[in-house]
DNA sequence: AACAAATATCGTAATAATGCGATAAAACGA
DNA sequence: TCGTTTTATCGCATTATTACGATATTTGTT
């Protein structure tokens, strides 16, 4: 108990869920914003733009990584984080799949 | 330790965060789809779609409708959901917002 | 009123997520 | 090589989420 039943679920549900966790936090909305404001952008801007500690970014990052929403390249000493463009337009597809999705009501079919 | 700071974030980012967490389970994104679908619902149903005991699905759609994202009326003996239009355009809107603001790398700027 | 059907809530156990100090690892310059 | 800078990882404490049986609540029926 306690464990989230992916098996009963559709493999498109689990990726949605999956990405939407990735936005759910307001740090990784916050980061993904500073990476769509300024094409480049290094680990060491977050630290000082948001107010949280060096290790908490970086998991924050790997997280977002891990998602596929963003990419990392070594820069000299620094690191050098984007967005991942052809990821970011599936995602937003798979997204507006859903809210697409709805359909006008009929009088008395919708509470 | 371990709680989330939403001090540190804009109400824009928290509340996006919040939206996105709402979305951030297989169970609460196989309900939506299936209120998309049919625009009448009865929680009944999703008890015998899902596989899921009917405690814990009655705890997602109680999420859902904290979030804003359905509705529920009082239909006799049970209860009818259904997605909540107004809501539903203005997260699409939201969510767009974030999408759309990706811009065209310059060779050299992007990693 | 008594019963049945449908939902919601409570309590609890298990797992996941969050935050951060400490430390490791990697890359550059002197 | 040594020290500096930057980022990643580890370990831990704390809080949040998930699942479900048991029970309460609500509504309609007889």
């Amino acid at each position: 108990m306690g464990v989230t039943r992916s098996d009963l679920f559709t493999q498109e549900q689990n990726e949605f869920a999956t990405l939407a966790k990735a936005f759910a936090h307001p740090a990784r909305v916050a980061i993904l914003q500073y990476l769509l404001a300024s094409n480049k952008c290094i680990n060491g801007d977050l630290v000082s733009e948001l107010g949280l500690a060096q290790a908490t970014i970086s998991q924050h990052l790997k997280e977002l990584k891990n998602a596929g929403l963003i990419q990392g390249n070594i820069e000299g000493v620094s690191m050098s984080y984007c967005i991942n463009p052809e990821k970011w337009e599936s995602v937003q597809k798979l997204f507006n799949g859903m809210f697409d999705k709805i359909q006008a009501c009929e009088p008395g079919d919708c509470c």
